[in-house]
DNA sequence: TGACTCACG
DNA sequence: ACGTACGTGAGTCAG
C-alpha cells in the first residue's frame, strides 16, 4: 500500500503566498483553498497513491513533549485572510473524501513522522507532502519526501539527500541542532552557519559524538571554542529538533481510501468558492446539482402549442433566450409563467420584440439589437440583461455565462435530457433574473443598467453593424513600403551583430546586445534581459545597432499588428466591423477586439499614417470630437477641488496652471518643459501616483518627484483629501463607485502583502475618475445616436476611443452633426466643472484630428 | 499558455 | 529587500 501523507499547513501556506487573492463574489477569500487543491490534485496524479491522509495543526500553540517555552514563539500568527480559509477547506476536504488528522498536543510535523515509522514498520509506501525542508530527516527506504517549492515539487530519497547534503537524512537532525534555525527558536551553536554544521556531522555524525571526544577531534580552535560555550544549547536543539514519531494516531493505511461519499455536496460548495477548473479536475462536472433550495428546483415544462403573444398581459414579464448568430436566428425560447416555449419562426420573434406591452427579460441584448437593426427594427422592450446586470454587480468576473451565474447566485439548474441543456437556463431565468434584480436594486444601480447599458448596447450593435471603411489598397501599399525598409533594416542589424538571429526573439536579441556585444544590461526580467523601449532608448549612443533595433521593432509592429493584422479584419463590404465589448474592463469602460480600433497608432508621425486608411464612404466625411482632459475635469469636480475647478472654470491651461504651482513660478514663465513634467503629474494623479514612476516618466530622481507630488497635493488639497477619503471608503466597503453607481470591487485592500495593498489603494484612487469618465461618453454615445436618429439624419456613429466618438456623415449633413456630437458630449452630465470637447472633419480619421 | 513587447486612452 | 502609475488587445516566441 502506498499512502501519501500532506502537511496540511505547510502547503496550505504555499498555496497562500503564492497565488494572487481570489475572491468570490461575496468577497470571501478562496487563493488557500484553490492553490491547495490543485497541489494536492497534482499530487495524486504524479503519484497513485492508495490512501492520502492530510495532517493539520491544532490551533492553538499547545507545547508538548517539547519542554522548551521559547519553541516556535517567534512564528507569526496566520494572516486573516488565511484564518478564514482554513474550516472551509477542510469542510471541502472532508466532502471530496480526505481524512483529516489532528491530535491535540501534536504538530502537522509529528503526525508526518509517525505514519512514517508506521510504514516503515509494515513496509508500507509513505510519500510525504510539505514545503518545510525539516521534514526530509524522515527520507527512508520506505518514505519519500515531496518537497514543495515555487519552482515545483522535489522528490527527496536517500540517494538525493546524500547528493544534496553529503549524510543521511537522520544526520539532518544532527546539522540543524548545530546550525540552529531562528523560525523554530532552535539555538543551535553561536558562530556555526550551515556549511560549518554540514562539514563536522559529515566528518563525526553526531552531536553527541562530537561532545564526547571534543577535546581530541581534529578540528580547528576556533570552532571548537564556539562548541564549547554553546554546548548546553547544542544539546538541547538536538532534542528540539527531531521530529516525534510516536503521536497516538490511527496509522493504518488501509482506514485512509479517498471516497467522496456526497459529490453533489462538494459541487456545491465549490460552485459557491466559485472553484470552477476545480470542478472538472475533480471530475464533478457531470455530478448532478443538488438544489440548493430544494422546494426551489424548477421544472421545465415545455409548452406543446405556441406562444400566443395576445394572452400576454400589460406590462407582463418575459423571459427570452435568442440563439442568433451572424445575424441570424436559429432558435429561441420564451419562458412566461412557468412555462417555456421553443420556437423558430422569424416572424413571431420580431413580434416579440416589438410588442411594448410586455417587458422582456434577457442576456446578450447587444446580439437582440444587432439582429433588429439588420432587419430593418427597433426593439423597444427589453427591461433587463441578465449579462449586462452581472457585470454591473461584479465587473471584475471573466465569465458570465448562465452556468456560472446560476452557480455564483445560487439558482439551481434541473436535470434534464442533453437536448433540452440549452433551454436550461431559460427554466430559471424567473429565479435568476430576480436575484440579480434584487441585488441591483439594492446596490442602486438600477437606472444604470436601465438608462445606460442596455440603450448603449443597441448603440454598439449599431456601431458593431455600420463598421468603419477602410482603403484596403492604401494599407497593402504601407505594408510593402514597410516591408521593404524593415528588410534593409535586418540586413543592417545582422550587419551590425556580425551574425543572423530573430530579432523578434527577445531572447535571441537580449544574448546579441547584451552577451556578444557586450552592451550594459541594466534591467532583467523573469527569463533573461529586458530588451523593451525604454532600456534601448538608453543604449542608443553605445552602438549603431541600437537605433536600428528600435526602429525595426516600430516597423515590425506596424506591418505584422496594423498592415497584416487589419488586412485580414476586412469585410466583404470593405469596412471593418470591429467587436465592441460591454463587460470586459473593470472601469466601465468598453473594450474593442477583431480588431481593436481603439489602439490604431497617433503619437507618432509614422504609425498616424494608418489613420489615413480609415476614411468616409464616398460623399461621406468623418466627424471626430474629443474631450479635452475629461478624468482631470471628472477628478476636479469629484474631489470638489476649489483650486481645479477655478482653472477649468476659467478654461486656463490646465497644465501650465499646474506646472506653475508645483514650480513656484508666475504663469508666464512657465517652460514647455515644465508645463510637460506638470502634465505627467496630473496623469499621475490620475493613475493613483507613485514618486518612483513619476520620477522614472520624468526622467527626475525619485525625491524631486516626490516633492513635486506634495507641492501639487498642497495645491489641490481638494484632490489630495479626496485620495484619503476614496481609500478609506474603500477599505471601509470594500468597493469604490463612479459618479453613477458603478462599482468595482477591491479585495487586493485586505491582503497581507504590501505590493497588492498598495495596488488596492491606486486602484481606489483611479476607478471613480476612470470610470466617471467612461459612464460619461456612454451617456453622450446614447444621446448621439438618439438625435441623429429624431433628426433624421443618416449619419452613423462608428467608433468609440475612451474619450472620442467619429461620426460617418453625409457631407451635407457634417456641420449639423459636427454641432450636434460636440453639444451632446459636452452636455451629458452638468458637473461644477465645464466638460469641453473639440471636434473636426474630415476625408479619413487623419484629416478629422485638428 | 505565459512572458514579453508595444499600440492606444 | 523589493518593486513601483490606471485601463485595455494583439503579435510573437518558446516551453
Amino acid at each position: 500500500m502506498r499512502i501519501l501523507v500532506v502537511d496540511g499547513n505547510s502547503i496550505v501556506n504555499r498555496a497562500f503566498y503564492g497565488i494572487r487573492p481570489l475572491t468570490n463574489k461575496d468577497g470571501q477569500f478562496t487563493h488557500a483553498i484553490y492553490g491547495f487543491l490543485n497541489m494536492l490534485n497534482k499530487m495524486e496524479r504524479d503519484e497513485a497513491p492508495d490512501a492520502v491522509a492530510i495532517a493539520f495543526d491544532l490551533k492553538a500553540p499547545t507545547f508538548r513533549h517539547k519542554a522548551y517555552d521559547g519553541y516556535k514563539a517567534n512564528r507569526k500568527g496566520m494572516p486573516q485572510e488565511l484564518a478564514v480559509q482554513m474550516p472551509v477547506l477542510k469542510e471541502l476536504l472532508g466532502l471530496l473524501g480526505y481524512k483529516i488528522v489532528t491530535c491535540e498536543g501534536y504538530e502537522a510535523d509529528d503526525i508526518l513522522g509517525t505514519f512514517a515509522r508506521a510504514c516503515e514498520s509494515n513496509s508500507d509506501e509513505c510519500v510525504i507532502a510539505t514545503g518545510d525542508r525539516d521534514s526530509l530527516q524522515l527520507v527512508s527506504d520506505e518514505t519519500v519526501v515531496r518537497l514543495c517549492t515555487n519552482k515545483g515539487d522535489v522528490r527527496y530519497t536517500p540517494e538525493k539527500i546524500r547528493e544534496e547534503y553529503g549524510v543521511t537524512p537522520a544526520e539532518l537532525i544532527e546539522i540543524k541542532a548545530i546550525q540552529g534555525d531562528t523560525s523554530d527558536n532552535i539555538p543551535g551553536v553561536a558562530g556555526i552557519g550551515p556549511k560549518g554544521a554540514g562539514d563536522l556531522i559529515q566528518r563525526f555524525h553526531s552531536v553527541q559524538y562530537i561532545y564526547d571526544h571534543l577535546d581530541t577531534l581534529d578540528i580547528k580552535d576556533g570552532v571548537r571554542k564556539k562548541l564549547t560555550a554553546s554546548r548546553d544549547n547544542a544539546l538541547l536543539s538536538r532534542m528540539l529538533g527531531e521530529i516525534f514519531r510516536e503521536v497516538p494516531i490511527d496509522t493504518d493505511v488501509s482506514h485512509y481510501p479517498v471516497v467522496c461519499e456526497e459529490p453533489s455536496k462538494a459541487l456545491a460548495m465549490m460552485q459557491k468558492l466559485e472553484l470552477f477548473s476545480l470542478i472538472e479536475k475533480y471530475n464533478l462536472s457531470d455530478v448532478p446539482v443538488t438544489p440548493v433550495v430544494r422546494s426551489d428546483a424548477p421544472k421545465l415544462t415545455k409548452a406543446a402549442d405556441s406562444l400566443c403573444l395576445e394572452k400576454i398581459g400589460e406590462g407582463e414579464i418575459v423571459y427570452l433566450l435568442a440563439d442568433i448568430s451572424d445575424k441570424e436566428l436559429k432558435s429561441f425560447a420564451v419562458q412566461h409563467q412557468g412555462t417555456v416555449y421553443t420556437e423558430t419562426d422569424e416572424s413571431l420573434f420580431r413580434d416579440l420584440l416589438q410588442n411594448r406591452q410586455l417587458r422582456l427579460y434577457t442576456r446578450g441584448s447587444k446580439a437582440i439589437f444587432a439582429y433588429a437593426d439588420s432587419h430593418g427594427f427597433s426593439v423597444e422592450n427589453i427591461a433587463f440583461d441578465v449579462e449586462l446586470a452581472a457585470y454591473l454587480l461584479q465587473p471584475s468576473e471573466k465569465d458570465y455565462t448562465d452556468e456560472t451565474l446560476c452557480a455564483v447566485y445560487e439558482v439551481a439548474l434541473p436535470v434534464a435530457d442533453e437536448a433540452d441543456k440549452p433551454l436550461l437556463p431559460l427554466a430559471v431565468y424567473d429565479k435568476l433574473c430576480d436575484r440579480l434584480e434584487t441585488e441591483i436594486k439594492a446596490n442602486g444601480q438600477e437606472s444604470l443598467l436601465r438608462e445606460m447599458e442596455i440603450p448603449l448596447a443597441r448603440v454598439l450593435a449599431k456601431m458593431e453593424n455600420t463598421g468603419v471603411a477602410v482603403d484596403r489598397q492604401g494599407i497593402v501599399d504601407y505594408g510593402v513600403m514597410l516591408s521593404a525598409q524593415i528588410r534593409e533594416l535586418e540586413a543592417a542589424i545582422y550587419l551590425n551583430a556580425g551574425q543572423e538571429f530573430n530579432i523578434n526573439s527577445p531572447k535571441q536579441l537580449g544574448k546579441v546586445l547584451f552577451e556578444d556585444l557586450g552592451l550594459p544590461a541594466k534591467k532583467k526580467t523573469k527569463s533573461g534581459y529586458s530588451t523593451n523601449a525604454e532600456v534601448l532608448e538608453g543604449l542608443r549612443y553605445n552602438h549603431p545597432i541600437v537605433d536600428m533595433v528600435l526602429h525595426y521593432r516600430a516597423l515590425a509592429k506596424l506591418n505584422s499588428t496594423y498592415c497584416e493584422g487589419l488586412l485580414k479584419v476586412i469585410a466583404a463590404d470593405g469596412r471593418i466591423h470591429s467587436r465592441f465589448n460591454q463587460t470586459e474592463t473593470r472601469t466601465g469602460r468598453i473594450s474593442s477586439t477583431e480588431p481593436n480600433l481603439q489602439n490604431i497608432p497617433v503619437r507618432t508621425e509614422l504609425g498616424r499614417e494608418m489613420r489615413r486608411f480609415f476614411r468616409a464612404r464616398d460623399g461621406w466625411v468623418l466627424v471626430d470630437a474629443d474631450y479635452s482632459q475629461i478624468e482631470l475635469r471628472v477628478l476636479g469636480h469629484i474631489a470638489n477641488d476649489k483650486n481645479m475647478i477655478e482653472a477649468f472654470r476659467n478654461g486656463d491651461d490646465i497644465h501650465a496652471i499646474t506646472a506653475s504651482q508645483v514650480f513656484h513660478m508666475p504663469l508666464e514663465m512657465v517652460t514647455p518643459a515644465m508645463r510637460r513634467n506638470a502634465k505627467a503629474v496630473n496623469f499621475g494623479i490620475v493613475y493613483g501616483i507613485g514618486a518612483f514612476s513619476l520620477g522614472k516618466d520624468i526622467g527626475v530622481s525619485t525625491r524631486e518627484a516626490k516633492r513635486y507630488i506634495d507641492s501639487y497635493l498642497a495645491h489641490y488639497s481638494g484632490v489630495a483629501s479626496y485620495m484619503e477619503r476614496v481609500v478609506e471608503q474603500a477599505r471601509r466597503d470594500g468597493y469604490v463607485e463612479t459618479m453613477f453607481g458603478r462599482r468595482r470591487y477591491l479585495p487586493e485592500l485586505s491582503s497581507g502583502k504590501q505590493m497588492l495593498k498598495a495596488f488596492g489603494e491606486r486602484v481606489a484612487m483611479n476607478m471613480p475618475i476612470q470610470g466617471t469618465a467612461a459612464d460619461i461618453i456612454k451617456i453622450a454615445m446614447v444621446r448621439v445616436e438618439a438625435r441623429l436618429r429624431r433628426e433624421n439624419l443618416r449619419a452613423r456613429l462608428i467608433l468609440q476611443v475612451h474619450d472620442e466618438l467619429i461620426v460617418e456623415a453625409p457631407v451635407e449633413e457634417s456641420g449639423q452633426v459636427k454641432a450636434l456630437l460636440q453639444e451632446e458630449m459636452e452636455n451629458a452630465v452638468s458637473l461644477s466643472v465645464p466638460l469641453k470637447a473639440d471636434a473636426a472633419i474630415g476625408k479619413t480619421w487623419y484629416d478629422a484630428k485638428e
